[in-house]
RNA sequence: GGCUGAGUGGCAGAGAGGCUAUGCAGCAGUUUGCAAAACUGUACCACGUCGGUUCAAAUCCGGCCUCAGCCUCCA
């Protein structure tokens, strides 16, 4: 029985699907106006591994992650640029993509686009006008009352009198209620927006996703996910404009997942202290940035630092040096047996991905002792596909290892030449294309069978 | 000020009322022409702090200290 935390209820509770067998799954994705940083990484590798288990448990998962392709600073950004929204949000969709790939994320089953789904989100609009959730402002806006909503605050824990706003920032005049935020937002001349009941207009921040959610998986599904810092006022908003619009429970279970820092601090787009992906995988592999990524529990604080990262390295190094030299038997292992068994508790319990992949560790030693071939297969088969759930370890242990470079082939001269120099007992020559090789990174294991190498 | 979390060995990071987490790094040994990998063994006060409950607490309870996050946009 697998349990997870839910925001909402502040606890770990069995997970009971709407549909026996089914999980409908919502993850805020990305607001596309820039390459994507490690924070953002978390979220995707986070929910992939969440998505990859529960179908290794048998669930059927419909999984929707957005993309928010509207909003003002998107539109901000293509003014800076000179260019069209469109032409900004296609490019770095792309680069999401291309992020995502590399990181061995799956796509989701479905990825809506905000500005596909305006009628959707007009209508949403309507439905809280027209139920009295919302009102018109004077300067044209269509603003959320919040305090027409009982439980508003039930996620974050907040009660609207406790909330300091317009502490930091200037409170718009116009509102009911200083927490009260737009749903729909009257166009200024020159931006990009769309007809509605109200006049030229462009969706508020929080509505697209109210609406994309319920239009996917019916106005009440099994889980929500997203960053910490969603929780307040994103998805509360959500909850206030769903429920309100739909008289429906919008989401049973809330899962939201730590920050990435750096030095303690919160790696963000404000702070400015953040790496993006393809900055960080010009460095490391991709998979060794998945790996660290899942070192942590999803929950907790995951501090980024290069000592972190090469000891990541080391420890993938070792995990895939087992398999290295293993006849493949991937499919071998059924999923019975102790590992297996060791390994569903540790995700059954709230994703505990640390522990699952201390399981992974266990194994691999086991491997490390075995004499026997065959034996040694079936374990490898096993701890593959145990890697596989958290996406990791489905490459082949020798292009991992070496990678693939043109100069293999150089390599392998120098390792041949080596050979011929040893059999002749000319350690002075063997010892000298050792050490030019270590120069470039390239650690050979002289073995029983001959001498294998890998990249450092 | 309100609301969340968190403080574990050199580093990272699980766990959890009594039993070696795991990885990286270190040390010693086996092995090796030399290495590497692997295996075996092993150190560092391990559980923020002060009290309490208990036969037993790092694990439960309470106070305190420290850190992070949210209450603007952020995954």
């Amino acid at each position: 029985m697998i349990t997870i935390y839910n925001t909402l209820t502040k606890q770990k509770q069995p997970l009971t699907p709407i549909s026996p067998g089914k999980i409908s799954l919502y993850v805020c994705g990305m607001t596309v106006y820039d390459y994507c940083h490690v924070g953002h990484a978390r979220v995707m590798v986070v929910f992939d591994v969440v998505v990859r288990y529960l179908r290794s448990i048998g669930f059927s998962v419909t999984y929707v992650r957005n993309i928010t392709d509207i909003d003002d600073k998107i539109i901000q950004r293509a003014n800076d640029n000179g260019e069209d929204f469109k032409n900004l949000t296609a490019r770095f969709i792309e680069a999401m993509h291309e992020d995502a790939d590399a990181l061995g994320v799956l796509r989701p089953d479905l990825e809506p686009r905000a500005s596909d789904s305006i009628p959707e989100i007009i209508s949403m609009v309507q439905d809280l006008l027209d139920k009295d959730y919302a009102y018109l402002t004077d300067n044209g806006d269509v603003c959320y009352a919040v305090q027409r909503f009982a439980n508003y605050g039930k996620l974050s824990g907040k009660r609207l009198e406790d909330l300091r706003a317009g502490e930091r920032v200037v409170v718009d005049q116009s509102k009911q209620h200083p927490l009260d935020f737009v749903l729909w937002k009257k166009a200024k001349p020159n931006e990009p927006s769309w007809d509605s009941p109200w006049g030229q207009g462009r969706p508020g921040w929080h509505i697209e996703c109210s609406a994309m959610s319920t239009t996917c998986l019916g106005n009440h599904f099994d889980i929500h996910g997203g960053g910490m810092d969603l929780q307040f006022p994103h998805h509360e908003n959500e909850i206030a404009q769903s429920e309100g619009a739909t008289g429906e429970p919008f989401v049973n279970v809330w899962m939201h997942n730590g920050f990435v820092r750096i030095n303690d601090e919160k790696m963000s787009k404000s702070l400015g202290n953040f790496f993006t992906v393809r900055e960080v995988l010009e460095r490391y592999q991709p998979e060794v940035v998945r790996y660290f990524i899942l070192t942590s529990h999803y929950r907790s604080p995951l501090n980024y630092s290069d000592q972190e990262l090469e000891s990541a390295k080391h420890a993938l190094n070792r995990l895939y040096t087992a398999l290295r030299g293993l006849p493949d038997s991937s499919g071998a292992g059924g999923g019975e047996g102790d590992y297996n068994q060791r390994f569903n508790a540790a995700m059954d319990d709230d994703f505990n991905t640390p522990e699952a992949l201390a399981i992974l560790f266990e194994l691999s030693h086991e491997i490390n002792k075995m004499r026997d071939l065959s034996q040694a297969a079936q374990l490898g088969g096993e701890l593959r596909r145990l890697g596989g759930i958290l996406g990791l370890l489905q490459a082949d242990p020798e292009a991992y290892l070496q990678g693939t470079d043109q100069e293999n082939e150089e390599i392998e001269r120098l390792i041949g030449e080596r050979q011929a120099a040893r059999k002749g007992r000319d350690w002075a020559r063997a010892d000298q294309i050792r050490a030019q090789l270590k120069e470039q990174g390239i650690v050979l294991e002289d073995g029983a069978e001959g001498t294998i190498w890998r990249r450092e």
